[in-house]
DNA sequence: GCCGTTTTCGGCCCGACTGTTTTCAGTCG
């Protein structure tokens, strides 16, 4: 089911934070972590590695080879379980609130026995913290508002994380004898950045076995109802899943109906009303009589009442109803409108993977181009220097349409400074074929000040793409306060192209901020920042979030051919 | 615990920022 990999990172990973917690080496605590990533962005299956296998993995030697063998074998890890048994699982917990370390999460479980997150939050309000050393007030007003962002984010889960227990549900119960139809519905289906539960929708004459298989797959948890409509369940990652059986004849309804928004559906049942017909989740009924006119197929269903299909990602009562009865919905940009992806690192910087490996990787996506953009010097963890960068673009020359003839680009991902000011002078900038640049730092300038920054950076004639533009983490980090018109009008104005970041955790630019920076005429770029070969693949939720900010293929960047692009990447320069 | 054009020991991503201190620990990117 989750693969394989996943479980060993997320393995290593609570292991590493054991370490850390339990004032461990510090350096071992960073080498699991090192190899918890590695496993993770490795395109190989690890259940298929011997301990040979493993140890090619870089961050991967004989120790942590053998514990991950230890734990394909049976399941568990001995020293892993042991160290478990010295720390409640709460106090893990606690290093999940941002400002929140592994220090001071043991020096509140040491001194005041907190060990979960409510427990903490009650000796806050009690001013109990206050007198521990290292803390503060100020302290306690950080840690408070760690825990109001996590608890905003609430009981919801990412987009990615939801998309693939769905996906290997809808595997599953599709192989059972009888299912003519099952897909996941719900605001997964709108591709909404985070999912509160999944909604698994089967067609079938008898509900009973998927029912029955829902129970019983190796995620399910806890059965929370079990019914002959409906059945719930919650995975082992305490996710809800609701499954729906239909008959067949029905499923166009039961998609329409179950894919929602609540507000979309309220429209278009209002609409019904007006045709004097009636739209459930069973069908589009005449209002007198009860005959079915329409069920079988979503597209069915919209054409009785006047529309065209809608695409899912459009259904939030944002406006797709009065476009859609005026035949003017947007041709939304697909997955396979995208040439190339204008965002990614190598293992230069803090990539996984060297560039021939995910440049061969991007080839076999069948891209067009693909430009390679790792970190500039300012941040300084990533130790580039002005020889390091340009031997890589001797490299990606090299390589330059060796793989199905796809084209590179050479680009760099600059660091917006707190004045606006990126890494390297104009003459080193030319160099380069793209350049991103993005917040890295310096976070917390005021709305003006921050506002003129970006507003500089985009002035630039170098800079091509703002990446991830307000800088959120989904439930940790909320955007940086700038003037985000201002900004969006900046890069209509300077020909700088918004990126759609589409790391699960950060979707930057949002589907609301799209919808605000089309408005002032900016173009976008998605792209998906992948830090390994298996984040290449990240790019259908940047597609999503752009199609749920209108977005046509001419407005981005990324699905022109080269030629534009080119044209576009030279800004009003020269050169 | 990993790793090696400083290779079996002794380094390991470096610097900024914040809040707590009175010289610095913890957290973050």
């Amino acid at each position: 089911m989750v693969r394989p990999n996943e479980e060993v990172e997320a393995l290593l990973q609570e292991y590493a934070d054991l370490i850390a917690i339990t004032g461990g080496d510090p350096f071992k605590a960073r080498a699991y972590e090192k190899a918890a990533r590695a496993i993770g962005g490795y395109p190989a299956d690890v259940s298929h590695l011997d301990i040979k296998g493993l140890k090619e993995i870089p961050g991967v030697g004989k120790s942590i080879a053998e514990k991950v063998i230890e734990y394909l074998r049976t399941g568990h890890v001995t020293v892993v379980e042991e160290t478990r048994a010295k720390i409640p699982a709460g106090v893990r917990q606690l290093i999940t609130i941002p400002t929140l370390g592994p220090r001071k999460a043991m020096a509140l479980y040491e001194d005041l026995h907190l060990s979960s997150v409510g427990e903490l939050a009650d000796a806050i309000k009690a001013e109990k913290l206050r007198d521990l050393k290292g803390f503060g007030e100020k302290t306690e007003e950080n840690i408070l508002h760690g825990i109001a962002l996590m608890q905003q984010a609430g009981e919801r889960i990412l987009l990615s994380t939801a998309m693939e227990t769905a996906e290997d549900i809808v595997t599953e119960l599709s192989r059972i004898t009888g299912c003519e139809n099952c897909a996941y519905a719900g605001s997964l289906r709108r591709m909404k950045e985070t999912a509160g539960d999944i909604d698994i929708l089967v067609a079938a004459a008898r509900s009973a076995p998927f029912m029955g298989a829902l129970t019983e797959l190796p995620p399910t948890a806890e059965v929370i109802a079990h019914g002959e409509k409906k059945t719930s369940i919650r995975t082992v990652k305490g996710v809800q899943v609701d499954l729906r059986v239909v008959r067949p004849d029905a499923w166009g309804a039961g998609m329409q109906y179950f894919t929602g928004s609540k507000a979309h559906n309220i429209r278009t049942r209002t609409i019904a009303v007006h045709l004097g017909l009636k739209l459930s989740e069973y069908g589009l009924f005449e209002t007198e009589g009860g005959k079915r006119v329409a069920s079988r197929s979503e597209d069915e269903v919209y054409t009785r009442l006047g529309l065209p299909w809608i695409p899912p990602t459009l259904r939030e009562d944002r406006g797709e109803i009065e476009a859609g009865l005026r035949g003017e919905l947007p041709e939304v940009v697909t997955e396979a409108d995208i040439n190339g992806d204008l965002h990614t690192h190598t293992d230069l910087t803090d990539g996984l993977a060297p560039m021939e490996e995910m440049v061969a990787a991007a080839a076999e996506r069948g891209y067009a181009y693909y430009a390679v953009t790792d970190h500039a010097p300012n941040l300084y963890m990533q130790r580039m220097t002005d020889e390091k960068i340009l031997a890589q673009r001797e490299h990606v020359r090299s390589l330059n349409g060796k793989h199905h003839g796809m084209r590179l680009l050479h680009g760099t991902e600059l660091n917006i400074g707190p004045d606006g000011e990126v890494d390297w002078p104009d003459e080193f900038l030319q160099g380069f074929d793209i350049c991103v640049a993005s917040v890295h730092s310096h976070f917390n300038l005021g709305r003006t000040a921050m506002t003129r920054r970006i507003v500089r950076a985009c002035n630039n004639p170098h800079v091509n793409v703002l990446g991830h533009p307000t800088t959120r983490l989904i439930g940790k980090r909320p955007g940086i306060d700038a003037g985000l018109d201002e900004v969006f009008a900046a890069c209509a104005r300077t020909g700088t192209a918004l990126e759609i970041n589409a790391q699960p955790d950060r979707l930057d630019l949002g589907d609301e901020n799209i919808l605000r920076a089309r408005s002032h005429g900016a173009k976008f770029a998605i792209d998906t920042d992948a830090h390994s070969i298996p984040q290449l693949a990240y790019l259908r939720y940047g597609v999503g979030t752009a199609q749920r900010g209108w977005l046509t293929p001419d407005d981005v960047i990324n699905t022109w051919p080269l030629r534009r692009l080119r044209r576009f990447l030279r800004k009003d320069r020269a050169d």
